[in-house]
DNA sequence: TAGTGGTCTAGACCACAGT
DNA sequence: CTGTGGTCTAGACCACTAC
């Protein structure tokens, strides 16, 4: 096992564990550190970057969280035999199909405040028909119709507009606003589709459809979205990362 | 803030940060520690339980990482506000069915040696057409079909028998023959079931169906197995907690 | 300004795997 | 046995939040 091309500053603001860990990532989707490979232990790690083990311990551990190592004890850590694909965050349909090259637009189909059903007050902690914004929304991606959204958020979070909403993703919008997102609780199912779904959605009816219904949490545990969603089968699926431990 | 409801037992196997970890989770679970309550700081934490603040922190950060806790910085630490259930895992089927309190049966319809189609040799990383067990099974859950599961893996792993199958998931019978599962990769999607399908999980044909593939890997990194499966979506779906950073 | 979590260090001892 | 990761300690300094 030779030296690995890493390096680290320490003026940089970014902290050492993360910097490390970026370019262990990089060389590991780069391939330059094969599946199969197994890196030398802890503590000639941080030797090698003169970091205290503690730190290299860090790097390591964020890399294993995100499936690209796994460690055993009394063995080593290695890269995991596969081709990692992104997966599902705390990120939006948009941001999702921004980054893999997409060009999303949206239609925003009604915007209006209306008194929470059960259902939703239930999910956002809010009294029964305490009043919340509804949106209703479709999704095209590269002029194709995608998914029918329907979002419910308490009042006065944030400033939303349908202009805004057809320009930006939804959860750009609440970021934009100060509202950081940090827990999301998802449920994915599937269905036929309706004869309405199919006629927004282009499809025909009774074609499947994937479901995802999501509440939103932020830093201090107030629930600040609900969502539940339709997705054509076709052309969406979901992609997820399983961790044991 | 009074004191937290938490000893730990310095004689016990069991981490410190665990012990914490668990009996924070219980009463978060039963309501003792209600929804947005803050927690004491963590040098508070520590000092109260003779721990040092490391240790403190990694029981916290457990539960952050399995979505229960928020924290922000200069702010505090709070119980996220919603109840969770529970939420994927790196376990079968099989496994979370025993757990949800229902009686899981399988049928094994079909358990060989087969050359592995690319796709398959692909996701096991293993040489075109090297031959591979392939095992189809029809799973129920209290009495009625819930799941058509075909699955992948290499030879000379486990012992694979039909009569184990069908009292045993197959990932308990990996676990059994010392393989230690630690990443999976999935990818979920909807389809309508062919005439076939519809036959054995009783449904009508073009019935909306809940799609999964996963490929598994072990504490080494290899592949070990390779599943696709197909379940009812009028019984079945899939619920995920998604955690930001 | 006071209080919080985030990062980092330099050690120590232990449990487990493979020889 | 040797080598690995897992746990734990007792400090230090910093960045961010809220007042």
């Amino acid at each position: 096992m030779t030296q690995l091309a890493v390096t680290v500053d320490r003026r940089s603001p970014v902290p050492l564990y993360f910097q490390v860990a970026e370019q262990l990532e990089q060389s590991i989707m780069a391939g330059t550190l094969a599946p199969g490979t197994r890196l030398p232990n802890e503590i000639v790690l941080a030797d090698q970057l003169s970091l205290s083990r503690p730190t290299m311990r860090q790097a390591i551990r964020y890399l294993v969280d995100k499936g690209l190592l796994v460690r055993k004890r009394g063995v080593g850590t290695q890269v995991v035999q596969s081709q990692v694909r992104r997966s599902i965050e705390l990120s939006s349909l948009y941001d999702d199909l921004i980054r893999s090259g997409q060009h999303p637009t949206t239609t925003v189909r009604d915007l209006r405040v209306v008194p929470a059903p059960e259902e939703i007050a239930d999910a956002l902690s809010l009294a029964e028909k305490a009043e919340v914004i509804r949106i209703r929304r479709l999704r095209y991606a590269q002029d194709e119709p995608l998914a029918l959204m329907t979002n419910y958020l308490p009042q006065g979070l944030v400033d939303i507009t349908p202009e805004k909403l057809e320009q930006h993703g939804l959860y750009e919008l609440l970021r934009a606003g100060g509202v950081q997102l940090r827990v999301a609780r998802q449920t994915i199912g599937a269905r036929s589709a309706t004869v309405a779904q199919a006629r927004d959605l282009h499809e025909t009816k009774g074609a499947a459809l994937l479901t995802m219904t999501r509440t939103a949490y932020d830093d201090v545990g107030r629930a600040v979205e609900y969502g539940t969603h339709l997705y054509r089968a076709s052309r969406y699926s979901f992609e997820l990362t399983l961790i044991e431990r």
